[in-house]
Formats: structure tokens, sequence, C-alpha cells
DNA sequence: CGGATATGCTGAGGTTACCTCAACATGAGG
DNA sequence: CCTCATGTTGAGGTAACCTCAGCATATCCG
């Protein structure tokens, strides 16, 4: 369960990029609360976002969405199988593949932990004025390129 | 060395709250790239910036800004030691207590690895113009809370 | 004063999420 | 068919954390 102290903080002084990487942990910290009930990693929900989003995909598929290598998909995957959230089965169109998909189970937590991100997101920036949202979606964009 | 394959990327669907990922994601990737010369880990650069910023410290006072277990302190003490970044010396005031100071080569190595991370981080803010600056310092301000 | 209890550091060993490398099965081209 | 490429996985490694126990020292209190 979550094991946050709640200790003194650092930094707060560089300006921007503390000021943003504070916000990015706030984030994180919202959205890990909101996943927790679910009890998969942030790396299991991640995986399961991509097979909701491809449907059944190739573990070295799965691997190149996830930027990680093949044989740690492999244990994603595996983990993600145990719980029962997705299922492998050959790939039809070649002997050596194995195409990895969401189980019925899968999809319904997927959707929720979806929900649940959204939701999280939501009561972090709802505290801002509808002028500042767009303003800031802007200058996301700007700097995300 | 860099083991970056530069995939496909995914996601870029549900609004600030991605954005704000990306741009995190961009501004970490820069930090690291900045970072590279002097060849610290992010948990070594930070605890030098601490130590930097307060003086010598405790093992365990260390670990309390660092939001670590005491034993990883040590550990990440351990390695900069190594490194001669910083060097232990018994607390005069409690026998059972190390301090943990930086050397003259860690004072060196920290205030050009600030000067380094500040400079990434403007090459990435940079690009916006001054009002946007302030306009985003307010909002996450307020974010930040 | 002297024993009980708390505190500071670290050895030993565990966990998580990655990694590489090599083996094995299958596919595909000359 | 033989060679070479590709897809997955076993074996084993690493980095950055963790807990637990042990030891030295400090502090409290009767």
């Amino acid at each position: 369960m979550t094991a946050d102290t709640d200790g003194s903080d650092d930094s707060s002084e560089d300006g921007l990029a503390e000021a943003f990487r504070a916000v990015t942990r706030r984030l994180r910290r919202r959205t890990g609360e909101a996943l927790a009930p679910w009890d998969v990693t942030p790396g299991q929900s991640r995986a399961l976002g991509v097979l909701l989003r491809h449907g059944p995909l190739r573990l070295s598929a799965l691997a190149e969405h996830l930027r990680i290598a093949p044989r740690s998909a492999t244990e994603v995957v595996d983990d993600l199988e145990a719980r029962g959230l997705v299922r492998r089965r050959p790939d039809p169109a070649d002997r050596r593949a194995t195409l990895v998909a969401p189980t019925g189970e899968g999809t319904r937590a997927g959707t929720a932990i979806r929900a649940a991100r959204r939701a999280a997101a939501e009561e972090l920036f709802g505290r801002l004025a509808p002028a500042d949202r767009d303003q800031l979606a802007r200058i996301l964009r700007t700097l995300r390129d």
C-alpha cells in the first residue's frame, strides 16, 4: 500500500523547470492513487492501454509501442495474463509470433482505468479557469512541438 | 551509452495530462543529456544539489531531503564518495552520526551541473514568448498550490 | 550511577522493472 | 535444401530502491 511519509520538500527556486516537475509529481501521485483500486503497475496499465487502442498485437509490436525490449514485454504480458487481463494466442499469420489481446475483463479494467486516469487529471486541472486551461494547452503544444 | 531506438509514439489523445507528460519527458531527456558529461545518476546529482544548498548534512537528514530510506542514502553517498565528490566525517556533536559534505570537486561539479540543468531548461522554455512564460509560470503556481 | 530504550549507520538480502545474450522454432530467399 | 533473418523466451545481470537486524552511541529515569 501507499508508503508515503510526506516529508520535507526541497528545490523550489529554479522557476519554470522546477515548477513543472512539481506539478508532474502531483499529477503522477494523483494518478497513482486513482489506479490503486486495480492493483496494476503503471507499466501494466500502459500496456493495457496500448492494447485497447490497437487491438491484438504481437509481443514485439507491443514492446515497440511501450519502448521497451521485447524480452521485457514478455514479462509485462506474463503478469497481465496471470491477472486474466490479456490472453496470448498464436498468430495465424506467422507461427513464430504470439498475439496478445485483452480479455473481456481486461477491456473492462482498461476502460475503467482510463476513466480513473482522466478523472485524476480533471481533479488537478479542474482548478484552472477555462481561459487558463486553454492557455496551458496552447503553451504545452508549443513546448511539445 | 544511450540505448534509445527512437520508436513510435503513443497516447496523444487525452489532452492536458498527456501533453504535460510529453513535455516532462522532453525536459527529462534534455536534462539527462546535459548531465551526461558528468556521468552521475539523477539520484546522485539530486543529492549533490541538496548538499550544496544545505551544507554538511547527516546521512539521515540527507535521506529525508531526498525522500528515500536512510539505508539508500548510504548507497548514494558511497557512490559519490567513490567519485570523490563528497566526504564523510564524524559528526562532532554525536558520535553515532556521520556528516556528509561536498568536496571541492563536488562543489565544482554540483555548480556546473546546476548550470547545465538550467541551460537545458532554458533551451526548452526559451522558445516561449516572454508573455507565455509568465502565463505558464502563473498557471503552474496555481496547479502546484 | 546503571539499566532500559531510542537513534544513527550499515551489512545482508529482497523487489521491481528494466536490460543483454543465446537458444530454439519458424519463415523466406537463392 | 541450406542459409540467414525474425519472434519469443530462459538465464542471468543491473540500478535504485526497500526492510530487517545488528552494532555503537545517546538519553532518560528510577
